[in-house]
DNA sequence: TTAAGTGCAAATATTTTGCTGTCAC
DNA sequence: GTGACAGCAAAATATTTGCACTTAA
């Protein structure tokens, strides 16, 4: 059964008003969306879920959350190699970055965490002088499942 | 002045002749274009620059050939952070790949490659037993110029 | 010759903006 | 009470599709 929007407020709201941000009833809604996600969603995905929740959201909104979210670093932008047309995806930022790899057979999205990925962007900031504010690694390729015969 | 589209053959054109795809005047103006860029371009750029040795070009040529090219995996196609609009960026796909960095202040994109980087996708094909096809690392952060005062 | 490619027009997909009324604090 | 926010309509941006004509091999 779909997640009821009263249930405990979650980081990303806690987030918000830790910062000051006004949060409405709308984006109390859509910040449950977000984080209850069980996969990545795209911003219709969003409205969808949003809506079975509170039926006068509207599309705007949902991005204009997105886009604040976004701005203060709560929420990470996907490509997924533009997997499925250009669309993005959401999720909530991790404590650790990972890596998306998307099957360009099946369509699945795996994700990978690494120390060698921590160390290569320490290097970077070491080796470039660049000061990384937000990261992100997609591959695509073909999964086990996929490779394999059968 | 603007490099004559009557140039040597470049390498996109003869991967394509390698592979048996027609080569159509538009097409050997567009990889031409691609191929001499000295920036990253968009879609809307390498039609501005494709127009100018032939005025008669299309964008819709413009976006098929961009298909072609990376259907066949002869160029990357980038979204350098989606600093500007949702546009993607195209380049020639390099012997080796490299990492994208873009500031977030200035624009500027900052290119790096790393053995790094190399042993990280060697490690994700072992580790996920995943054959990686294309690859994409872009960050976004503040370069050397931007930190520093002034 | 003929399958593949081009240009044109129109459609689609995704995201943003302007404005007016509403609500969180 | 008031400045920030929501909804609606419309626009902007980026890319794709259908179709009749043209061209590379």
């Amino acid at each position: 059964m779909p997640l009821p929007q009263t249930e405990a407020p979650g980081r990303l709201q806690a987030a918000l008003t830790a910062r000051g941000v006004r949060l409405t009833h709308q984006r109390r809604t859509i910040l449950g969306v977000v984080e209850n996600a069980s996969q990545h969603l795209d911003a219709a995905q969003i409205l969808r879920q949003a809506r079975r929740l509170d039926p006068g959201i509207d599309r705007v909104t949902v991005y204009r959350t997105l886009k604040l979210l976004k701005r203060y670093g709560l929420i990470d932008e996907l490509d997924l190699m533009h997997m499925q047309g250009e669309k993005h995806y959401y999720e909530r930022r991790p404590q650790r970055d990972h890596i998306h790899m998307a099957c360009l057979r099946c369509g699945n999205i795996f994700e990978f965490e690494s120390d060698l990925f921590d160390r290569l962007k320490r290097e970077i900031e070491r080796d470039c002088r660049f000061h990384i504010v937000v990261s992100r690694l997609e591959v695509g390729g073909y999964c086990t499942q996929c490779r394999s015969p059968e």
